[in-house]
DNA sequence: TTAATTACTACCAATTAGATAGTATATGTG
DNA sequence: CACATATACTATCTAATTGGTAGTAATTAA
């Protein structure tokens, strides 16, 4: 039940795109740079993300990363999926076939119920509201500084 | 986002509990040879399962395992807690001091009630309700069984 | 005393997580 | 065209976790 690093550097990556989404491509280094992350590992976890058609790249000199539509548009359960694969908690709830206990299990039911839930909440955020949050905590501690 | 076996199998063994609460108590190695589960790696399960107060233990001859409490007050989220550690789903959501990003963080709050819903959901059920269906399922498939 | 049961400790194999490294490919610019 | 710069891809590595086995100790009813 924990939630992998690649699914929340994914988040990471995704809000920064979101935050400049219309202005400018980003270059993940520039990302990687600012959010703290290995490039060469942020580099890994961005595939899956442009095979899910969550962002577009541009290659060679002045390409870099874009969000392939608005943030708006984009939710958590997107991005978690897209990395994590499935959402669901456990195998049988999507493959009966893999569990010869299926029809009798009493606990199947729920956890496609939480699985439900979580997908859920996960659609109900999108980057869009995450970019704001990380603009306003970014100017607060911009600020701070300089009182400080 | 995987829930692990040991989970679903602790879940597994507490029904089973539930289902001759007041009743008797049952041998760890019966739950295990009708639930299909190694019995050594079970009798490593249920440890914490007694320590975390939900289940009483006899040891010796005709020794064997009940539950604590009624199955009604006992949730899913229970046992999940006991056998996982922590169910948030990361660990600066708990303890902000282990990532210096914390105060930063834009999504570090979106994890904290993603974690909220998902225990909310695993508290709505308890194993009174598991057993129940269980019973039902067992009878289900024996009248079955008898007509073929 | 003995058979049966839980309690505890140690170990092990396979998988996954979290990276690192190097090379190939594309592209804007001088 | 050449070159610097960026993404794309493949291979590899280490540490932690998962899922499980094995053996022994302690307890208790008969």
């Amino acid at each position: 039940m924990k939630l992998s690093t690649k699914s929340r550097y994914g988040v990471r990556f995704m809000t920064a795109l979101a935050c400049e989404y219309g202005e400018k491509s980003l270059f993940l280094k520039d990302i990687a740079a600012s959010e703290e992350i290995s490039g060469k590992y942020l580099s890994l976890i961005v595939i899956p993300l442009r095979a899910a058609g969550l962002i577009n790249s541009l290659r060679g000199a002045n390409g870099g990363y874009s969000l392939a539509r608005a943030p708006r548009e984009i939710t958590l359960c997107d991005i978690v999926e897209a990395l994590e694969g499935e959402t669901c908690l456990v195998r049988c709830v999507k493959q009966p076939s893999t569990c010869d206990r299926a029809a009798i299990c009493p606990t199947r039911d729920t956890w496609s119920v939480l699985g439900n839930k979580i997908r859920e909440t996960l659609n109900s955020v999108t980057i869009d509201e995450l970019a704001k949050i990380k603009k306003e905590k970014n100017k607060k501690s911009a600020t701070a500084l300089t009182i400080m």
